[in-house]
RNA sequence: GCCGAAGUGGCGGAAUUGGCAGACGCACGUGACUCAAAAUCACGCGCCCUCAAAGCGUGCCGGUUCGAGUCCGGCCUUCGGCACCA
């Protein structure tokens, strides 16, 4: 019987069976957490980039299982959010209706794949079991400060109906819908991440991530140097600060610039210029993201008609405001010096404001503005004073006389976690006209999400619209009170999802503490680099959020991070139904069984590269398998031939290949370098072919080595490994067996060949004895009959010897 | 605009610390088997060249070195991140 997807069934039932994949909770003290970003649970079906991130990370797990490791392989599904509710609102079929049936048919493809999921350990993120403890999760924010209530200008997505988070704003854009996002002013619960920036910083160096996955955070987080500065207003008692990375220019500040949404405004703009105030912040609001991000727009502003006092130097400089000042960074107050930034001075010279120099640049360069740092002009005792030393002095000048401090600033925002949307968890907070917000009682959790709603979406959470969700009675007074209406960010959700994993049937808690401590952090995690700055950067920051409240003792969730790439369609162009390029993994598995789909993943690509499709390719590891079953059952027939015990070169030569592969496939695998993990079993396939052809074989070894090359293709190819096992007379499981170990002796050889150069340029090759020194080898090339045209006549200036690999004669 | 990564045969892709470029596979070619084809097995396969030798060859130009795909400087192209962040 050859390899089909009729093997595939006969071993998933046998493996089901058996419970062989079952995590033993018990002993804990060589855990491997090895998880998958969870799925979330479309109509489509299991889809490449499922294949290609479940299959091979399993396959990595695989081989740790065999290594002894006792590895935690849980699966779940991340199923609130907006597909399935626009899905519902297209067709009528509810959300939730939607969502279980998805998932059985995910939950079918997956055991399709024969992966050693534990599915005891399942977690769904929109059953009550689950979001009841999203909602204890908020409550703890909550209580400790890191949840609240602010009104905000919020990103507002017009086509899809709710608010978004910064990340999912893109190039102006929504991220999910490309409608044009707007502006909105809304109160909305925000979660403190910002009191994280600086450990979500410090941590980034320690852990083994993607380099370039750290470099998003960082710029992510965006930390900045610099001072804040205190202005006073002229004639009134009103002061504000601004925040800079230029102290070192302070003195050539010639106006001050609010963002048009700062509060003062309001109390600093003088009579005669409010109507143009008024009408400029109008204006604001209605400038979309998409201009407002546009860096080639021309900068706008308008005098409040207020002056303020330099810190230092006492003079008036006018106040304007000026929608190139953001609201949420720093102070939302700017110093200008259009001498020295590039924005103040298309400003200032739009507007026929003062320019004062007050860096020198290097010589001759009196052009305008100056960004660079340099050397202190106009600047009363700090003339002559370098721009780095002066950041220091003026900050120091000012912090004696309480004008400024040294201030470091970051470009991370809190997150913003309400939407108005339905499908997701409920936000546990009451209003209650007397006694305000009040938290719903841990007691009375869940807040169930009620079936019967009409989520039409029009701006409105549709919760509101639901009588009987959104009137309750205040926990606190017993009154009449409403429940807030909006749902929480599905990044909630699965911002700690790992934390459930090991302890989901706990109805007391969220997870036992002991459990966690000792099954997390998370020792492998694999998904795609579009999370770099969004889900990685939260459950980081939930991690430490939980621990400073006590409930686990680890600083990070992910200790180490795998990215796969990115399967293309054959035209080499992303895969999408209107380019008619998907591949679909059902039409390949029936055609030739799933170990060969997933070993072509394996084996076509760079894993983290990822790369187009090709049927080529696929064919060639059918070509490959069948390969190797051909060379067992021909072995297996043989078996009672005529054998020799003994160990000549042929089979040192194959027990050379047989460890050499042992050695790099275990060490590739570990890296995540499945295709010259295969490549390498390949070559040992065809190490077997050629001893196999001999008249005299050890059938002996030849098992040996044929049994070790099935256990090194078992991570990769899993039915087709315990079906070669079981016909070469093993016993079930393979699983079981321990994962080969090579031999350093088999891997010396008697002699080595190495490249002969003179001058650096390959001449001719050699044989040596593998143990010969540098003089030795030294003396059997100058005495080589091919080293004369290249010596006679010449003088040996130096020889160079690379051990197993090179000579190089430099002649002059 | 700023930051980062990548660029290797006809193709997918390999090359510990600078040490035989092109592993493995595809495609292609030759042979064996076959009436024939397919499948299979074996061998070959960077470019230039009739063959051999020599020469050339890791985006382009230059440098360091006995020796550079790998290190340094400058460009070009592609992709990714950030983008009025003061």
């Amino acid at each position: 019987m050859s390899y089909s997807t009729k093997t595939d069934k006969k071993w998933q039932k046998k493996w089901e069976e058996s419970g062989i994949y079952k995590f033993d909770r018990k002993n804990l003290d060589k855990k491997l957490y090895c998880l998958e970003m969870f799925s979330y649970p479309s109509g489509a079906k299991l889809h490449v980039g499922h294949w290609y991130n479940f299959g091979l990370t399993d396959s990595w797990a695989r081989m740790k299982r065999m290594q002894g490791y006792n590895v935690f392989h849980p699966q779940g599904f991340d199923a609130f959010g907006l597909p399935a509710e626009n899905y519902a609102i297209k067709t009528g079929i509810h959300p939730k209706d939607s969502t279980f049936s998805n998932i059985d048919t995910m939950k079918k493809q997956l055991k399709e794949m024969g992966a050693t999921f534990d599915w005891d350990y399942e977690v769904i993120t929109c059953t009550p079991e689950y979001y009841k403890w999203n909602q204890w999760l908020f409550l703890q924010l909550y209580k400790r400060g890191l949840a609240y209530r602010k009104k905000a200008p919020v990103n507002w997505c017009p086509s899809c109906n709710t608010v978004l988070a910064n990340e999912q704003v893109i190039d102006g854009e929504c991220e999910r819908c490309s409608s044009e996002v707007t502006k909105k002013n809304l109160t909305q619960w925000f979660f403190k991440i910002t009191d994280y920036a600086q450990e979500l910083l410090d941590c980034l160096p320690d852990l083994d991530w993607p380099e370039k996955t750290k470099k998003i955070q960082t710029n992510w987080i965006g930390r900045s140097e610099g001072a804040e500065i205190e202005f006073k207003v002229e004639g009134k008692d009103i002061t504000f600060r601004v925040f800079t990375t230029r102290a070192d220019t302070l003195y050539g500040v010639t106006y001050v610039v609010l963002a048009p949404e700062n509060e003062i405004v309001d109390e600093i703009t003088t009579p005669e210029c409010r109507k143009q105030v008024e009408e400029y912040r109008e204006q604001v609001k209605k400038v979309t993201e998409i201009d407002r991000l546009s860096t080639t727009r021309e900068k706008t502003g308008v005098f409040t008609g207020s002056f303020a006092i330099h810190p230092l130097t006492g003079k008036r400089v006018p106040i304007w405001i000026a929608d190139y000042v953001l609201a949420g960074y720093g102070t939302g107050c700017v110093m200008a010096v259009p001498a020295h930034d590039e924005r103040d001075f298309e400003f200032a010279t739009k507007y026929n404001l003062d320019i004062v120099r007050v860096i020198k640049g290097a010589e001759g360069n009196d052009e305008l503005p100056y960004t660079e740092d340099g050397i202190l002009v106009n600047s009363q005792e700090f003339d002559g004073v370098a721009s780095e030393e002066a950041r220091k002095s003026i900050v120091k000048k000012l912090e004696q006389e309480n004008k400024g401090e040294f201030r470091i600033t970051y470009r991370l925002r809190d997150w913003l976690v309400s939407r108005q949307r339905y499908w997701g968890t409920p936000i546990p907070i009451i209003y209650c006209d007397k006694c305000g917000v009040v938290p719903v009682p841990e007691d009375q959790l869940p807040v169930e999400l009620p079936y019967n709603v009409e989520f039409k979406p029009d701006g409105e959470s549709p919760l509101a619209k639901c009588e009987e969700f959104i009137n309750t009675v205040c926990p606190s007074c017993g009154g009449p009170a409403k429940r807030d209406s909006d749902t929480l960010d599905t990044f909630v959700d699965s911002s700690w999802y790992f934390l459930r994993y090991p302890d989901n049937r706990n109805d007391k808690e969220p997870f036992n503490k002991d459990l966690i401590n000792k099954l997390l952090p998370v020792d492998k995690y694999v998904g795609g680099a579009e999370h770099a700055a969004m889900h990685l950067l939260y459950s980081r920051f939930i991690t430490k959020a939980l621990r400073d409240m006590g409930y686990l003792d680890f600083d990070e969730p992910f200790l180490s991070l795998v990215h796969q790439g990115v399967i293309l369609g054959a035209d080499g162009q992303k895969m999408s139904k209107s380019r008619g390029n998907t591949v679909l993994p059902d039409e390949y598995i029936e055609k030739y069984g799933s170990d060969v789909f997933r070993m072509y993943l394996a084996f076509g690509f760079s894993y983290v590269e990822g790369g187009p499709w090709s049927d080529e390719g696929i064919k060639a590891i059918d070509r490959f398998i069948g390969r190797v079953e051909r060379l067992v059952e021909k072995f297996v027939s043989e078996e009672n031939e005529q054998s020799f015990d003994n160990m000549g070169s042929d089979e040192k030569e194959l027990n050379f290949v047989r460890h050499n592969t042992i050695k790099s496939v275990t060490h590739d695998t570990e890296k995540f370098q499945f295709n010259t993990a295969i490549a390498r079993i390949m070559e040992l396939v065809n190490a077997l072919y050629k001893y196999d052809a001999l008249e005299k074989k050890n059938r002996k070894f030849m098992k040996e080595t044929i049994l070790d090359c099935i256990k090194l293709l078992s991570p990769f190819a899993p039915h087709f490994a315990e079906e070669m096992w079981e016909q070469l007379g093993q016993n079930f499981s393979i699983f079981n067996e321990k994962w080969p170990e090579y031999d350093q002796k088999a891997l010396v050889k008697d002699e080595v060949e190495i490249a002969v150069q003179f001058n650096g340029q390959i001449r001719y090759r050699i044989n040596v004895p593998t143990d010969a020194d540098n003089k030795t080898i030294e003396e059997i090339v100058l005495a080589d009959e091919r080293s004369k045209p290249y010596i006679d006549g010449k003088n040996v200036v130096k020889v160079i010897v690379v051990k197993g690999r090179l000579i190089n004669i430099v002649v002059r």
